[in-house]
DNA sequence: AGATTTTACGCAATCGATTTAGTAAATAAC
DNA sequence: GTTATTTACTAAATCGATTGCGTAAAATCT
């Protein structure tokens, strides 16, 4: 049983390819098609259970409306939302995702950057590294569409959907300062990464507007990790002079601080104050729901797939382009007002 | 500037685009090309930055190396699990994956299919569910290699890759009986669907095979959310003869039934024990780390893979497979022993 | 030297859909 | 009764890679 293709019903109803095309494509009144030639191919196509044939069309056309969106960690949820929103945002628009997973492998990164190219797809996203750094300049040889999400590279120039780091930690510590506390530890993630970057630098700021000093050993960076949280937490803990509150810098570490302060047979809040950058289903889970900085998924996905589009149709022909979307502050309960 | 193909190198080293395409593919020497043409063409690719283009390659291959894989909801950590499994062992053979979410929209998930088939995927990776046999039927019709994994539909006959959901669920039950409960309530979900019946089943013969009586007020079926384990717990906390443990019977009605015990201000699992399918980061984060029943997640992917493309390659020509794999029942602090 | 084998490739069809540039036949206009 | 126009299509090229079949030229054999 062979695969129905338009020269297989040009056959049946003899009429050419050109007009099987046309009529499927519904432009066969645009090509002086008669409206009975039309119906006849049309019942045939239904009739043989066609089915065109993407690859073959892409091909022709130098489109295959597919776009390639990589993160790191897609069991991160996060990143599980950002892909679920750009997902359901690109399918509405006709386009299909390949969704890759890189583990933090830069040759994974590298093996699907490679296969994304090779399959010609008209966009990349990408949570982009530091180091992926020559894995992106292998898109941006190839002159295909890609914007960023999530993390900003310094070194690159491109388009950037990104949230404001610095002012929604500073949201976030000022909160702690209006609630009476001023020892307030920084438990930061990758200390190279620019949201990291930022983050800490927001926490500076907030610091110093309230003639707070920064306390080297209230800063502990190191990775994203529930593990660097659990750690760092415990040994803020230990300190003489300990901190009163705790902004973790992503929501795996929050977690972990959290579980360290547990496990120290410290409560939240009575003990310790906690904030953590990053919504998610946890934390509202949690015995103490935490209070956080959400950052506003849904949005950083829908305007990073505008954007992209935009570049793929040339609709947008301005230089490079950085938005920076708004966080938001969600108080719930893991923040105690000090006396 | 135009993209390098074939033809390209073809007219710059002077041979054929059949010389360059075997060069290329390594196939140099089965077919009587010089080691000097080889280099040179080889030289020529890297030169231009050749990038095949597997669009054309699957046209002519009738081979898309591509496997579609449809969940139905991305974000629930079984199936980010499942899917990043998935994706990897895919990866690792050389498949590209499309995932498509459907949340739990049939309209949605008839649009996803439609769109692997015109895309000539090689085959399909779907965890069901009652009401798609319609869908499914799309792509049986079309002979597209097809597995499935975590649901059975009783109609339809397929290769499932499956855990065996009722001996999961009895050894869990037994594991409550064997601490001294006695009423032990069962949180469930779409009572139509093949896994709660199956849990369901192991919950009654285990109730039966203690001689304890199975009361129906003990019995919540619904949907496996968190709004139904939390509005199920709060009911049966409500009842005179309150159970003392509660069996759920995904991790979203645990994560309910676990917060609904919690606003009632009961605690656990000195008021009531609780005890979940699935294992999921979260269990282990609850301040009262969750017992639970834990699916073989990557097992499941590997097999699941395994079996598709044992189909796809025709290396398996026996009949239709289902394949059980074991659950595996972890102890942690949610379950109290009863005087 | 002539026959045979080996070396080193090329031609052209093919995959399936799209599209430009036509053409034959029917109808209308003058 | 011509010419112009409209109607209703078709042929063939194209997208880029692959492959079965074929062949010229060089090398080897007898």
């Amino acid at each position: 049983m062979q695969i129905t293709t338009l020269q297989t019903i040009a056959n049946l109803v003899h009429y050419s390819r050109s007009t099987v095309s046309r009529v499927l494509n519904d432009q066969w009144n645009e090509h002086g098609i008669s409206e009975a030639t039309a119906e006849l191919v049309i019942a045939k196509a239904k009739e043989l259970n066609y089915i065109k044939n993407e690859g073959a069309s892409s091909l022709r056309a130098k489109k295959t409306f597919t776009i390639g969106v990589i993160v790191r960690d897609i069991t991160n949820p996060f990143y599980t939302q950002l892909v679920k929103f750009v997902e359901n945002a690109l399918y509405t628009k006709g386009y299909t995702v390949i969704i890759c997973n890189t583990g933090y492998d830069l040759e994974k990164e590298n093996g699907h950057i490679n296969v994304l190219l090779r399959r010609r797809v008209d966009g990349i996203i990408l949570s982009p590294n530091q180091k992926s750094i020559d894995n992106i300049s292998l898109i941006k040889d190839r002159n295909v569409p890609l914007a960023f999400f999530d993390c900003k590279i310094d070194e690159i120039e491109a388009d950037y959907i990104l949230v404001d780091n610095e002012a929604g930690t500073s949201e976030a510590v000022n909160h702690l300062i209006s609630k009476g506390h001023k020892k307030i530890a920084y438990i930061g993630g990758d200390p190279f990464e620019s949201n990291n970057r930022l983050r800490y630098e927001g926490y500076k700021k907030s610091l110093s507007k309230a003639a707070l000093p920064i306390r080297e050993h209230y800063v502990k960076h190191s990775n994203y990790t529930f593990k660097h949280g659990y750690e760092a937490s415990k040994e803020l803990i230990r300190l003489n002079d300990a901190p009163t509150a705790f902004f973790a810098a992503n929501n795996r570490i929050v977690l972990g601080a959290y579980k360290g302060i547990i496990d120290c047979g410290l409560h939240i809040p009575e003990d310790v104050s906690i904030i953590g950058f990053d919504d998610f289903e946890t934390a509202i889970m949690l015995p103490i729901r935490l209070t956080v900085v959400c950052q506003p998924i849904e949005e950083i996905a829908l305007c990073t797939v505008d954007l992209l589009l935009s570049r793929i149709n040339n609709t947008n022909t301005q230089s490079f382009v950085t938005k920076i979307l708004k966080t938001e502050l969600i108080l719930r309960q893991s923040i105690k007002g000090l006396a």
